[in-house]
DNA sequence: TAATATTTTTAGACTGCTCTAAATTTAGAT
DNA sequence: ATCTAAATTTAGAGCAGTCTAAAAATATTA
């Protein structure tokens, strides 16, 4: 049985390892998990004894198969809670991530699969990641950022990049939600900002960054 | 921000106190805790200074209002958790327990108030104990023990004392369920067993130990 | 490539919670 | 009332996770 802590140290290496693809620097780690570099490296000595990491002395440190599964069950768990917590309890997008954090840490498999089911098996949650099943894969899907749409094109917002609260309620006042069509009317050169219809409702402006932010599956014109 | 085991420690005093209405003893408490009775004199100087415990050498702690009242939101949690895990989830009433005594600890008001919302302010547990409102109230019943009915009496069973997994197990087979109407046809003298028929359908055959731990409401004859 | 800056590790210590063993206090029995 | 048994506390130590400060390894740059 892992500890709290210990979990959370194979989450902050699997989510490094997202993005860089390279062994996780102790920096790193230390930065994500808000503590030294002196007591990540006790702790890496620590999951590599239990074979739930590979590490090497000054050269950073990589999640074991075993490791990695944990991690996935981790984010498997941290998700359905989102998606519950949003779509039963009617917390809003921006609020839950703090709560899953806690959540995520219940230990039943049980309790997990019943959620699932009880959720009607989603497939993404309320920011549009992908929850892994039980075996541990996610189900990807074909998507843009919202930047890369040309002129008059058009897109299902799908996901954010950026989990930040104030990001999600700056979409919130936008009225931008999962599953807005999203149409692209005019990309300003000088100052990168976008124009864009939301739901055939509202024209909105928007700057490159935020376009970056938002993730829309392409709908291909009939 | 109290630790997962001052809570604990406090949910043990108050359920020492339930029951003795005494000062609940170092001893007891580590009974309980399945630890040693010096582990718990030092929890009880940490949880004296909090001014969660009242708490003398040799005599024995008791809870300050500020540790009833944390004592009390855990009982809440524990017993609206076990609510949605049967309710929602479809969990039988002796898987519940352990799951909640895990999430009891998850730290959030308003968590806790949406889930008592979503499941429609329910006053008792699968239990059938009553679960303390916002405030820390608790609704109480005029509940008697099926022993205590006279031969030909009925009541409905509203709560069972015992939670015991094995004893819960034992009812399910008996088809024995909160809400059940249960008429006493019988009480053998010699070897203090009971006859009894659950709603109507089939009769049974108890021990007084389980007539003990049955509570029932009276219903009371036209 | 040598000097410097950065990253990482080690050493030693602290806190929270736990333990065992010994000392102290209280309760029970004669 | 004294002796004994039981309950409780103290003393001292261990483990997990954390820290700071200093040492070692690696990376950068002139």
């Amino acid at each position: 049985m892992l500890s709290f802590t210990e979990e959370n140290y194979l989450k902050a290496i699997y989510k490094i390892n997202e993005k860089t693809k390279e062994r996780a620097s102790t920096n790193a780690i230390a930065e994500i998990m808000q503590t030294t570099a002196a007591s990540v490296t006790d702790m890496m000595k620590k999951l590599s004894n239990k074979n739930l990491i590979t590490y090497e002395r000054y050269k950073g440190s990589k999640l074991s198969s075993q490791g990695a599964q944990i991690a996935t069950s981790l984010i498997r768990k941290h998700r359905l809670w989102e998606t519950f917590l949003v779509e039963k309890l009617s917390f809003s997008w921006e609020e839950v991530h703090e709560l899953a954090e806690q959540l995520e840490h219940i230990n039943s498999n049980k309790l997990i699969e019943r959620l699932d089911e009880y959720l009607d098996f989603p497939k993404y949650d309320p920011h549009g990641d992908p929850i892994p099943n039980a075996e541990g894969k996610f189900t990807l899907r074909e998507q843009i950022k919202l930047s890369q749409l040309n002129i008059g094109e058009e897109g299902n917002l799908i996901g954010v990049q950026n989990h930040d609260d104030q990001f999600l309620e700056y979409l919130n006042e936008l009225n931008i939600k999962l599953g807005s069509r999203i149409t692209v009317t005019k990309k300003v050169l000088y100052d990168k900002t976008y124009n864009i219809i939301v739901d055939n409702e509202h024209t909105v402006q928007i700057s490159e960054k935020v376009a970056n932010n938002l993730m829309v599956k392409k709908i291909l014109a009939l």
